[in-house]
DNA sequence: AAATATTAGTTGTATATTACAACCATGTGC
DNA sequence: GCACATGGTTGTAATATACAACTAATATTT
């Protein structure tokens, strides 16, 4: 016979599907403000947060590729959200930085993002939460760890 | 003060962050073979599974707009792995089949797929397994049926 | 039965996200 | 100094996606 995909297999395929499901629903605009994607909040955010951020270093928190780092800040930068700095320790180097505008956009975001970051934590039980957010991380890595094990082998 | 996003908001915030890291991951190609996207996969999958599906239900498992199932199905079908058949009964709907290629290349698919799919469950402590894929599941449900308020109210 | 509304699907258009390859400039190690 | 590595940009292309406008067929309402 045919080699069956196991059950348990096809729990896991279903739940990546349904991952891409609620990642799509949550990465349209509806739920945000100030003309500002999901992903460009992040960048907002991680820069904020930091005060500085290199470029390099944000291609490492965002994972993708060098050259999608440089087009998902240029929007901000063409926004005048973001600035973009030569560094003067490594001239090669670009550092990124809020505007004050940025600074303002990136507070508002938050609080309506809030609004929406609470109904997905009310949508869980209260005692359950630690434990799911755990459960959750503990499958991306499951996830993470695989792909990473599939690219050795090609 | 300003409204300050809370540590919990940022717990979810970086799941999210971590979900579309996970996610663009395995959808790269790498994972498969037959030159089959995952998506693509996913779809051969509901088709075969079923024997027959109309376009409008695949429309609504996939939840992405009507236009979007037409444009993920039309190169399965230029592959000639799908077939595209009118309904009898309903002579709007259309039938999605698998041809005798499409149901070929879906196992073997599954079977370069559930070698991916057994890392993952690998990935995960056996005991932890069933709590984890609950756990995600119940993450999932809880960001789609905030997204659906957000939705509501504007 | 006629008028109206709903459903199924396609096509035009536009956008976001993404990678890879080629490239340039600057640093680093020997 | 030369070879190699690192940081970044630009060209090009693919995929996934939505929305609006449209056609055709079926269902519902009067």
């Amino acid at each position: 016979m045919c080699q069956q995909i196991s059950a348990n297999n096809r729990e896991i395929l279903s739940i990546i599907s349904g991952v891409s499901r609620a990642l799509r629903c949550c990465q349209q605009e509806p739920v945000f403000c100030e003309d500002v994607t999901f992903s460009q909040f992040f960048i907002l955010d991680r820069v904020g947060e930091k005060g500085t951020l290199r470029l390099a270093e944000l291609h490492e928190i965002l994972s993708v590729d060098k050259s999608t780092t440089t087009r998902l800040v240029t929007p901000l930068v063409n926004q005048g959200l973001v600035l973009r700095k030569k560094s003067k320790d490594d001239s090669r180097a670009i550092i990124l930085k809020l505007t004050q505008k940025g600074k303002r956009i990136r507070e508002k975001v938050l609080v309506c993002l809030s609004e929406f970051l609470d109904n997905v934590e009310n949508g869980i039980p209260q005692e359950k939460r630690a434990h799911v957010y755990e459960s959750v991380r503990l499958f991306l890595d499951a996830i993470q760890r695989a792909c990473a094990v599939d690219q050795c082998r090609s």
